[in-house]
RNA sequence: GGGAGCAUAGCUCAGCUGGGAGAGCACUUGCCUUACAAGCAAGGGGUCACAGGUUCGAGCCCUGUUGCUCCCACCA
């Protein structure tokens, strides 16, 4: 034995560290372009540089990292493309959130000086981020980090936005637009958070102006009606018809308003009538322009009233107002009925606040042209959703989606690259900043104040990031990426505009595969957040319990596309296993003289049974990548390393390994090593830093790193199907023993005799297994019976398909506790043939049926009974 | 209003194209057996939500029901 020495205990804090930078330092993440070979890419989600990363980040990142390690490994040339995102909205309410506390506004700052403090902010939160995605092990590229408002990416911004304008897809206009009060800009439909509240829907009269009843209006927003410049009813609603064309007194605002007809309009619902404020609705909007109604805003962008909703409400908060309003259309008598009712209120999904629909002069996209040949690109599988069910939201969304409001009135963000001339009213939009109108040669111009979408940047991410818009070797080679691998939370807000992006402006999908995993939520099953409080920090795990824990606690048993929960013994069950295959690798290397090769070894049963086993785990867990199916490939190599290879072959090993044949000890010691290889190789893309500190203890020359050898093969000749049988059937007598003696509680220590009778074929099985048994099973010797001999000893037995064996245990024996023991066998046995009779004489299943399956039954029944044969002549004999 | 997911052991979840229900944790029993007590061995525990249907055969496919979760949607 040498003199190496490891930890009893796994220490992960010692190696993780120095085990990256070593990785790092050696250049191995850096993707390189081999020319005729088809690479693998992953362009990562950009995390937000609104702070650190949480579990959903993790999770992302380790799946990412497992593929891509996977990839690196069966030899395609592979790139993990990292980067940061600048997150307009969610940076820029953090830093005015962190201003405050300095008693600071954007406004006290200037835009100047703002900037200067998000830069400062992206530095630090930016970094922190990287830094934590080296903790997880992740392999990325890190020569080719890109953030959306580098140099590059923003010129991808500006070449998009100047293209699209050309090609009249981007568009400004007064439309109404989602307008978050308190982040003061304009929102997408995407940004809006729907919270079910309970209000009132309040009925209030509009009397005729000649005097009449008038009509009942029904409305959610009381105070909205200072901004009404009509009604509108069905145009075969024959309770209004004689109203229509009409006119109606708005009360309070005492301005006369027009009944108008409009199929929009469902008599059904509340009054069947609707008042129009068409500045402060989509819908009245719509219909307004359709009838010529007056548009007329009521409301300031602090959702205070303005102006137009009269001096006694000019400057009052909507809400105070609703509540005015509501009191004096009583007063009036006017309000003739408040109903409770719960409705859908819009909420900004950064702040929270609700926002309020207004008329505003905003930059869109027109969608239709965009979205039609990405809903037909992924019809096509030219990009496929995993799982498929996904593709159904995408559909859904993209066939429904609304024009997209682009423009943000933020400071952080890609400036819209447009300029106004004072002079002639001309709109410049331009690749390069202009000095000068361009038709009036007025150097009086000015650029627009507002930002893009953050979205707008991050949907070119899959070619900005390589270059575009131009034409760079790295944009050539590894673009469409392969795999997109993200949450099912922002398959609107980002998967769908990449691949509409990608198509636009690259003329190709972004990528073949989407692999959207789910949330991971707390324990108790809530979603994790920073307002319940009951986020865990990665980094915390990390330092705990070792990156490779964390990496596989949040791969083991997840299912593609299914929320996960994260606990504490999912972690602690993770940490056991790597401290598992820690152990499992310390015996072997203990018990290594140098390489041992296989070739040229005469394997014995249990040589071929963990090949054969080695073999079958590499062929699934190989499958499983291939599948993106990482819980099951992570689940197979737990129960491969945990079962297989330390449960059995370990134990069984260590009979050679302590004996005195140094040619069985020669051929135990090459499969150990070949076995432990594979299994750290096939570990390796989920447990990094373990098997890559494993890898380099083994003796031999391709062991220089685990995340650089090639992915195990299936080596058909190390498969002995026949070999593997006989080794199952020994190991189940080794259970069965050990089951009696537990049963029969036969002290732990205590060695008995075994007799063995095997049935037809397995004399040699149990013959050459007599050292198994002496270690396994606590024979203290084996005697192998060939014919019927009688044991006259006091005996507890098992009888199986396989064997029957005879366990002398003199005085433990109660005979009347045995034969209930073996009646009990016998029936189950019975019930068996019964089972197996019935469907054999069942002609539906012998004709229908699989043929291999007939036939395995046919033998189980054969089996079957002469095992109860045996039992009933064991039964006889203990009676007589 | 539309769509999706989930329902399997006490808990958390696996279960590939249908062919005798699995894991981890928890529980019971016995073990410090010279890799590992973060361990070893053995064990108990499930009408796979319910009702129909297809099939020789259903946890798996189809229909419906119930319960929970989520997403989308401009009904005032």
């Amino acid at each position: 034995m040498s003199e190496f020495s490891m930890e009893k205990t796994y220490n992960p804090q010692a190696i993780e560290q120095s085990t990256y930078q070593n990785w790092e330092e050696s250049g191995a993440f850096v993707a390189k372009r081999v020319p005729g070979k088809k690479p693998y890419t992953i362009v990562m989600p950009p995390p937000n540089i609104t702070g650190e990363l949480h579990m959903g980040h993790a999770m992302d990142c380790v799946l990412q990292d497992a593929l891509t390690r996977y990839h690196r490994m069966i030899g395609d040339p592979t790139l993990w493309l990292p980067g940061t995102d600048h997150a307009s909205i969610a940076t820029e309410v953090k830093i005015v959130e962190s201003m405050a506390q300095e008693g600071l506004t954007k406004d006290d700052l200037g835009r100047e000086k703002f900037l200067e403090r998000a830069w400062a902010w992206k530095n630090k939160y930016g970094n922190r981020i990287t830094t934590q995605l080296r903790r997880l092990g992740a392999s990325c590229d890190w020569s080719r980090e890109r953030f959306t408002m580098d140099e590059g990416c923003s010129r991808a911004v500006r070449e998009v936005f100047v293209r699209l304008y050309e090609q009249g897809l981007i568009y400004r206009g007064d439309r109404i637009i989602n307008w978050c009060p308190s982040c003061l800009t304009a929102i997408s439909d995407a940004e809006i958070e729907y919270e079910e509240q309970a209000s009132h829907i309040w009925h209030i009269r509009y009397p005729a102006k000649d005097g009449g009843e008038g009509i009942v209006v029904a409305t959610t927003r009381p105070e909205t009606m200072l901004g009404d410049t009509g009604v509108a009813v069905h145009p075969e609603d024959e309770r209004y018809k004689n109203l229509v064309g009409k006119e109606v007194i708005l009360p309070i605002a005492n301005r006369a308003i027009p009944v108008v007809a409009d199929n929009y309009v469902d008599k059904e619902f509340g009054t069947g009538a609707v008042k129009m404020t068409p500045a402060h609705d989509p819908n009245d909007f719509e219909i307004a322009k359709r009838h010529n109604l007056e548009i007329l805003r009521v409301m300031n962008d602090d959702a205070t009233m303005n102006e137009h909703a009269g001096a006694k409400f000019q400057g009052m908060d909507h809400m105070t107002c609703r509540q005015e309003v509501v009191k004096e259309l009583k007063e009036l008598g006017l309000l003739l009925k408040v109903e409770n009712y719960t409705h859908n209120v819009g909420t900004c999904y950064r702040c929270d606040t609700t926002v309020e629909p207004m008329l505003s002069e905003q930059w869109f996209v027109k969608m239709k042209p965009l979205a039609e040949p990405a809903i037909q690109a992924v019809k096509e599988g030219k990009t496929r959703f995993l799982p498929d069910r996904f593709s159904k939201i995408y559909f859904n969304w993209m066939e429904n989606v609304h024009d997209w409001c682009i423009s943000r009135q933020l400071w952080w963000g890609h400036r819209i690259p447009c300029w106004y001339c004072e002079d002639c009213d001309e709109l410049i939009v331009s690749r390069e900043d202009p000095t000068e109108c361009p038709k009036c040669k007025s150097v009086n111009i000015h650029q627009d104040e507002d930002v893009l979408d953050t979205w707008f940047s991050s949907a070119l991410w899959p070619f900005s990031t390589l270059g575009w818009p131009d034409e760079t070797e790295d944009l050539k080679y590894f673009y469409p990426t392969s795999t997109l691998v993200t949450g099912y939370d922002i398959i609107f807000f980002w998967v769908a505009r990449m691949i509409f992006s990608g198509i636009a402006h690259m003329g190709e999908v972004p990528f073949d595969t989407v692999l959207i995993h789910g949330l991971v939520r707390a324990a108790d099953g809530r979603k994790m957040s920073k307002s319940l409080g009951n986020g865990i920090d990665p980094l915390e795990i990390i330092d705990e319990y070792g990156a490779d824990a964390l990496r596989f606690s949040l791969c083991m048993g997840i299912s593609p596309g299914n929320d996960t929960r994260f606990s504490q013994e999912k972690i602690e069950a993770a940490r056991n296993f790597a401290n598992k295959v820690w152990n499992a690798a310390r015996f072997v290397l203990m018990n290594l003289e140098g390489e041992e090769s296989l070739v040229g070894k005469t394997l014995e049963q249990a040589d071929s049974w963990i090949l054969t086993r080695c073999m079958s785990a590499v062929q699934d867990v190989t499958n499983y990548f291939e599948l993106n199916d990482h819980g099951l490939a992570a689940q197979r190599l737990y129960d491969f390393a945990w079962s297989d290879f330390c449960d059995w072959y370990i134990e069984l090993a260590k009979a050679d390994l302590f004996g005195d044949n140094s040619e069985r000890k020669r051929t135990v010691q090459a499969v150990l090593q070949y076995v432990l290889k594979a299994l750290l190789k096939m570990l390796h893309p989920f447990m990094p830093f373990l098997t890559e500190t494993l890898y380099r203890y083994l003796p031999g020359q391709e062991s220089a790193s685990c995340m650089l050898s090639a992915w195990p093969t299936r080596e058909e000749s190390f498969i002995d199907e026949k070999a593997a049988e006989e080794m199952e059937a020994v190991m189940e007598l080794i259970r069965q023993v050990r089951n009696l003696r537990s049963e029969m509680k036969v002290q732990a220590g205590r060695r008995t005799r075994l007799i063995i009778k095997p049935a037809q074929g397995y004399v040699e099985t149990f013959s050459w297994a007599e050292g198994y048994f002496k270690r396994l099973a606590y024979a203290q010797s084996v005697e192998i019976l060939l014919g019927d001999e009688k044991v006259e000893e006091k005996t507890v037995s098992v009888v199986t398909d396989k064997f029957q064996v005879l366990i002398p245990l003199g005085d433990l024996v109660d005979l009347d506790e045995e034969l209930a023991r073996l009646n009990k066998e016998k029936d189950n046995l019975t019930s068996e043939i019964t089972r197996s009779e019935g469907k054999l004489n069942n002609a539906g299943f012998v004709n229908k049926a699989p043929e291999k399956l007939v036939e395995l039954e046919r033998e189980k029944l054969i089996k079957n009974k002469a095992a109860l044969q045996v039992l009933v002549k064991r039964i006889e004999d203990l009676q007589a």
